[in-house]
DNA sequence: CATCTCAACAAAATCGATTTTTTTACTCAA
DNA sequence: TTGAGTAAAAAAATCGATTTTGTTGAGATG
């Protein structure tokens, strides 16, 4: 049978783990925030079992903190945690894309291609926003998923995760989308010539400067606080 | 009040999460094995509601596989895991020792030098397997404990605990040990001189010693198999 | 006036039972 | 004998209610 990747309808423990997952990613909760869980049942119009799955789930994967008796809380965000983020998730990165480009073959090319060419087409309606944002996603797994290490690749995501906790909090901004979409370019050209000196330096630059700009948000809207 | 780390019971939740990741890492399942909820249920004398948040934990932490409708299962192992594993280990270690060795001060290494005692001691009795293994595990936490990055340490630790269920499929085996433990030692001095560079290698030499010994006992006990 | 106690309240964690889905066992026809 | 279809059994997922724990605030006490 051809591959049909929505035939399988998941659990209600599954669909409300991903709800709630991007809605913590895209910020729609108030960091340091305990979340009520009777109000998110509701909200959710989900059960008490599926919900507490999904929460636990969520803790382990590090977007909530659970906190001994008293419920589950969304975690603070601090300017040197995402400086952590953001620096690890370079290094990282750059060891994927060297093994990735070693390992890559023409099928991968042709992904890393398809992945670009949609991301370019969602930069045509600039108001869905979460087209674009899935369509980068996926740019940035199409170019690494060649580099034949499954923890590595894992790792990434969840700090890619991470990281767009924070980046979400900056507002859109042209000009910088702009340089971020000609650097998308750059590295889909260097992945197929397999420079690796050059991409890694690019992707290094690329990640510099997302963080720079969730960086200076991040410090006006809530300065690190102490205690 | 003075720090008192055993006072809080925590819920059984948590405790069932902590004994059968425990179970898991000591390699009480069978690796591809389907686990049966109502048994583990009467074995640990925990309700359902627990033991399942608990499942769902581990799930997400990479200790067990969820199956959309049919459970929970012991991941299976494979010697190409097992190589992805360990190299990735090393990598991040390595990167976390660099860091560690830079910002370590004088009470990291007080707290290196005491884990390295505790681990000596607990050598004494070797009959004692479990107090050995968490001796081990703590000195190699207190060595790079300083590195500063949360993450960088949470992904190792995570790393750690996967690579775990690969060397214990192994016999203890005194030679190896003997060999591991004089390595110990020498790690300590370097952190003491900081010598940054022998002690990457060292460490490098380290994780590589215990792969190939996990990788000779998992390469004899399951033949990687297709599909 | 500050602090302590304890009851009433709210919320989290857990339990037992129900619903849904998968697996197994069996029948019958090709 | 094999294979599709189907009903019974088993297991997973979910629900509603109960139990446990933490929080709050009124009144007592120093």
């Amino acid at each position: 049978m051809t591959a049909s990747p929505s035939a399988s309808r998941d659990m209600a423990s599954s669909r409300i783990f991903e709800t709630l997952k991007q809605d913590l990613i895209r910020g729609r909760f108030v960091a340091g925030e305990k979340l009520a869980i009777s109000a998110l049942k509701d909200h959710y119009q989900v059960g008490l079992s599926p919900l507490r799955e999904a929460l636990n789930r969520l803790a382990a994967y590090g977007l909530l903190e659970q906190v001994n008796q008293r419920g589950f809380r969304v975690p603070a965000m601090h300017l040197e945690e995402l400086d952590d983020i953001a620096g690890l998730r370079a290094q990282l990165e750059c060891m994927a894309l060297t093994q990735a480009f070693q390992a890559g073959d023409s099928e991968w090319e042709s992904q890393v291609l398809a992945a670009h060419h949609r991301l370019r087409r969602a930069d045509e309606h600039p108001e869905r926003v979460e087209e674009w944002e899935q369509a980068h996603l996926r740019f940035h797994r199409a170019l690494l998923a060649s580099c034949g290490s499954h923890w590595l690749l894992r790792f990434i995501e969840q700090l890619h995760d991470q990281f767009d906790r924070y980046r979400r909090l900056a507002p859109p901004n042209p000009a910088v989308r702009k340089a971020l979409d000609r650097q998308h370019g750059e590295l889909v050209e260097l992945a197929l010539s397999r420079d690796i000196a050059a991409a890694r330096a690019l992707l290094d630059d690329h990640i510099r400067l997302s963080h720079s700009v969730a960086r200076g948000c991040c410090a006006s809207s809530a300065p690190d606080e102490g205690t």
